[in-house]
RNA sequence: GCACCGAUGGCGAAGUGGCUAACGCGCUGGUCUGCAAAACCAGUAUUCGUGGGUUCAAUUCCCACUCGGUGCUCCA
C-alpha cells in the first residue's frame, strides 16, 4: 500500500524490510485523564491503518506505549493524594475500556514507561560514552544536539532563523545551548523516582519511546506513527536519540494524523468544545457513530467536529445495517444477476484502491454506499439473487473488518458508561433522554411490540399507533414488513 | 513575526488539466404501506473563497489577497 511519509514529504510504499513482519510503533497517551475525540482520532486512524494492512495479508507487530510518568501526572496525582502507580492505573484502564468501546484492537505489545526504566538508562549511557549526553550542575542528564546535524530532518524546520527566536527556556540555563532537551530528570523531595547509574531521578518524555521502540522491535522499524503535533519535538527528538545511539535510521516511515477542529475552533477546555469520549456517550450519541465519523475524513485533513455531523453518521450507520440485515435474511431466489455482480466486484476493487491509496477512508466510505444503492435497488426490483448475496456479505465483511461499524454493542457500551458515572457521581451529566431510553428492558419492549402486532391484527390501529407513539417518543423505533416486525433504538 | 496546510451544494466530504463535480446526511415530490418506518425513483452546486496569470482547455497549475487552522512551548 501507499502510505504519506513524512520523512521526505512523498507518499510511499509501504512494506516490511529485513523481517517477515511490518514493525509499526504509535505513540500513545500520557494517562493523567480520560481520553478525548482528538486523541481517538489519532489512534482510530492507526488502527484503521493495521486492519487494512493484515485484510491484505500484512503481519504486523504494533507496539504502543503508554507514559504512566511524566510531570502532569506527578502534578494531578500529588493533587489527589495518590501515589502515581495508583492514579496511572484508573486512567490507563479507562483509555483502554474507551479504545474497546471504538472497536480500536489492542496492540501487540503494550509498553509501559515505569517498567523499561533500565532499557533507558542504558541507551542515555550509550549517548554519554560518545559526549552526546551530558549531565547538568543539577544532575539532570541532556541531549547535545549540535552533535546530531541531521536535526529537522524530519519536521524540515530552518533552525537557523529559530534559534535566536524569543521562546526559550528561562529555567533551563544549565543547558549548553537553548534546543537541548532533557534525557534524564534529577530527582526532586516528593517525587517519584528511580535510582540508576544515571544517579537519581525520572526519565525524559523522549527517550521513552526511543527506548521502548528499541527493545521491542529494533534499532529500526518500518513505520512510526503518532499525531501531528508530535512531529516537533518529540519525534525529532527520537530521531536524534535513537540514531546517535545505534548508527541506524529509526523508522523509514513516519505518519502523522492531523488535528480535529470542534465547531469549527480548535478544541479546548477555555473554548468550553472539549470532549472526552465518555461526555459523548452521556449526551446519547452512539460509540459507532463516534468511530465512523472520526475515521470518515482522511487522516491527512483536519477534520470539524460537530454534532450534525455526528447525528449524520449515526444515519449513515443505520442504513448500512439496515441493508446488512436485509442481506443476512437472505430469501432471494438462486442464481446470480450478472449487473449486480459487476457493481459488487466493482465496489470491493474501489474499496480496496481507496485504502490503499494513503488511505482514502472517504473514498472506501463511498465505494460500500454505491454497493448498497445497487444492491437495493436490484432487491427491490425483484432482480438480487442468492449468489449476489453471498459476494455482497463478503465486500460487506471486508468493508467492516477495517471500519467495524456493522456489529451493534452501542446500547452495551452506552449502559456501561451511565455505570460509570453513577460509580463516579457524574451521573448529573447524562442525558434525561438516554435514562428514559435505557430504563425500558429489551423484554419490555418486546412485550409492547406483540401487544402492538395483536391489535393490528385486529385492525385496532388506533391502539397499535399508540403503543408505536409512545415507544417511539423513548427512542424506540418500530418498523413492520413483510416478514415481521423490528425494532431498534433510535 | 516566520513557516506550513486548507477553502468544493443546506451540512459533512471525495476528486480531477478536458466526459452529466463522487459518497453520506438533510430537504421536496413520487412508489410501497391501514398510517408509518425501511427501501427505491426523481429533484436539490450551469459550479468548486476573491482577483489576476499560464493553457486550445483550470475547481484542478502559478501569483496575490481574504478567511480558517496548525507549528515555532506541554499537547493526539
Amino acid at each position: 500500500m501507499e502510505l504519506f511519509n513524512t520523512l521526505g514529504g512523498k507518499v510511499e510504499n509501504l512494506e516490511p524490510v529485513g523481517a517477515p513482519e511490518l514493525r509499526m510503533y504509535c505513540c500513545g497517551p500520557t494517562v493523567y485523564d480520560y481520553g478525548h475525540i482528538g486523541n481517538f482520532r489519532t489512534f482510530l486512524h492507526v488502527d484503521v491503518l493495521r486492519r487494512f494492512l493484515r485484510q491484505q495479508g500484512m503481519a504486523v507487530k504494533f507496539v504502543m506505549n503508554v507514559t504512566d510518568v511524566d510531570d502532569k501526572i506527578i502534578r494531578n496525582a500529588a493533587a489527589a493524594g495518590k501515589p502515581i502507580a495508583e492514579y496511572t492505573e484508573k486512567y490507563e484502564h479507562a483509555f483502554f475500556e474507551d479504545s474497546d468501546s471504538l472497536g480500536i484492537l489492542r496492540p501487540e505489545i503494550v509498553a509501559h514507561a515505569t517498567s523499561c526504566i533500565p532499557d533507558m538508562v542504558s541507551l542515555i549511557q550509550k549517548l554519554a560514552e560518545q559526549d552526546i549526553a551530558y549531565q547538568t550542575e543539577d544532575s539532570s542528564w541532556y541531549f547535545r544536539i549540535a552533535r546530531f546535524p541531521e536535526y529537522g530532518k524530519l519536521s524540515r524546520k530552518d533552525f537557523d532563523g529559530i534559534e535566536d527566536g524569543a521562546r526559550v527556556d528561562v529555567d533551563e540555563y544549565e543547558k549548553d545551548a537553548a534546543r537541548d532537551f532533557a534525557l534524564w530528570k534529577a530527582c526532586k523531595p516528593g517525587e517519584q523516582s528511580w535510582t540508576t547509574e544515571l544517579g537519581c531521578g525520572r526519565p525524559g518524555w523522549h527517550i521513552e519511546c526511543s527506548a521502548m521502540a528499541t527493545k521491542f522491535l529494533g534499532e529500526s522499524l518500518d513505520l512510526h506513527c503518532g499525531g501531528e503535533d508530535l512531529m516537533f519535538p518529540h519525534h525529532e527528538n527520537e530521531i536524534a536519540q535513537s540514531e546517535s545511539a545505534s548508527g541506524q535510521p529509526f523508522a523509514r516511515h513516519w505518519m502523522h494524523v492531523r488535528f480535529l477542529l470542534v465547531e469549527g475552533r480548535k478544541m479546548s477546555k477555555s473554548e468550553g468544545n472539549f470532549y472526552t469520549l465518555r461526555d459523548l456517550l452521556l449526551k446519547g450519541y452512539r460509540a459507532s457513530a463516534i468511530r465512523f465519523l472520526l475515521i470518515s475524513v482522511p487522516y491527512r485533513h483536519q477534520m470539524n467536529f460537530t454534532f450534525e455531523s455526528l447525528l449524520e453518521s449515526t444515519n449513515a450507520i443505520d442504513r448500512l445495517r439496515t441493508f446488512h440485515q436485509r442481506m443476512l435474511k437472505g430469501g432471494f431466489p438462486e442464481g446470480t444477476d450478472e449487473t449486480l455482480a459487476a457493481a459488487t466486484a466493482k465496489a470491493e476493487e474501489s474499496y480496496t484502491a481507496s485504502l490503499a491509496n494513503d488511505l482514502n477512508t472517504a473514498e472506501a466510505r463511498a465505494a460500500i454506499f454505491d454497493l448498497v444503492r445497487a444492491a437495493n435497488s436490484a432487491a427491490d426490483a425483484g432482480m438480487l439473487r442468492a449468489g449476489n448475496v453471498q459476494e455482497i456479505l463478503r465486500v460487506l465483511d471486508l468493508f467492516d473488518g477495517v471500519f467495524a461499524v456493522l456489529k451493534d454493542n452501542d446500547a452495551e457500551i452506552t449502559r456501561a458508561a451511565l455505570a460509570w458515572a453513577e460509580k463516579e457521581g457524574r451521573s448529573s451529566e447524562a442525558a434525561p433522554e438516554l435514562v428514559t431510553k435505557f430504563a425500558f428492558s429489551d423484554d419490555e419492549i418486546e412485550k409492547l411490540v406483540a401487544e402492538r402486532t395483536s391489535a393490528k391484527k385486529a385492525r385496532n390501529f388506533a391502539r397499535a399507533d399508540a403503543i408505536r407513539n409512545d415507544l417511539m417518543t423513548k427512542g424506540i423505533l418500530i418498523e413492520d414488513s413483510k416478514d415481521g416486525v423490528r425494532w431498534r433504538r433510535k
